[in-house]
DNA sequence: TATTTGTAGGTCAAAGAAAGTCAAAGTCAA
DNA sequence: TTGACTTTGACTTTCTTTGACCTACAAATA
């Protein structure tokens, strides 16, 4: 069995009940000798946001990874648009699922609005090549929040 | 935990109804058993005025740190961080913002969350030149849009 | 009053502690 | 035998801790 893959069951063996977990980078990939970097290939591979987990991390003395698992069941249907996002999103097809969710009750107003505005064309200055991907990203993660768990 | 966020903590635990307190530097280091320039550097990154609090402090004899928190009307308090922030933004100062508006009941938990996560490092796939003035602007504009009417 | 002494807090840079990045090298199945 | 996935490691960045040295104020003393 790959490394990846054992370090992956282990991570999710992890989250016993708990939607919310805290790693240390250096110490797991003591306890798995590896390298620490491994430790960053597996998430990055495994704990996607279209996989259901948001990632975040703190450097430096006291630093950490925290995963934060995303209860699938309960909303199915948030789930299911994050995985029908592919690399790229535009700004209309983006306000055209925020107005579904709103005639669905999905999300409030002011939920609707943090949405649009964080994956707007103006607010995302970047080299207009990126924009779609960079707009991607931001809506997929942002959807993750709000499945409830 | 990090000596620092229990430095944190225990100040933030000092405001108990109070809008205005009153530490002393050595007497705070030797009760965390560090050295004094540790609360310098606690009050630096967590009780900036940017972060809504005001910090004044005398020197000699009798001397003390006073730290006051400055309590505003919602929109008024938005708007005010939002002046504050220039151009660029860290994700730790993000961080903390958040954790500040959570305290003072002026977002959800949700709202928080998408904050957050349309600001985070992870989510903004973008030069890391060019990550701190992205995450300013999103960040501004969500703000914005939190701001009642 | 002018000086000295002791008590606080301030500054800043170096050292330490974690995590992140990226590309090269390795593996393995189609 | 190529292309996708994995493993590895050198280098980078971020955040925290520590300590040496500095500055300001107040009380005691000359």
């Amino acid at each position: 069995m790959r490394i990846s893959d054992m370090i992956e069951d282990f991570i999710k063996d992890l989250f016993d009940e708990e939607n919310s977990i805290d790693i240390q980078r250096n110490d797991l990939a003591e306890k798995f000798n590896c390298v620490p970097s491994q430790i960053n290939y597996v998430i990055a591979t495994r704990f996607k946001p279209s996989q259901g987990y948001y990632v975040e991390s703190k450097r430096g003395g006291g630093g950490h990874i925290t995963i934060t698992k995303i209860n699938i069941t309960k909303s199915n249907y948030l789930m299911h648009i994050i995985s029908s996002i592919g690399e790229k999103i535009t700004a209309q097809e983006v306000s055209i699922f925020i107005s579904n969710f709103l005639s669905y009750g999905i999300v409030t107003e002011k939920e609707a609005k943090l949405l649009k505005v964080a994956t707007s064309d103006n607010v995302l200055t970047v080299d207009p090549e990126d924009k779609d991907s960079l707009r991607a990203n931001i809506f997929k993660n942002m959807l993750l929040n709000l499945v409830e768990d």
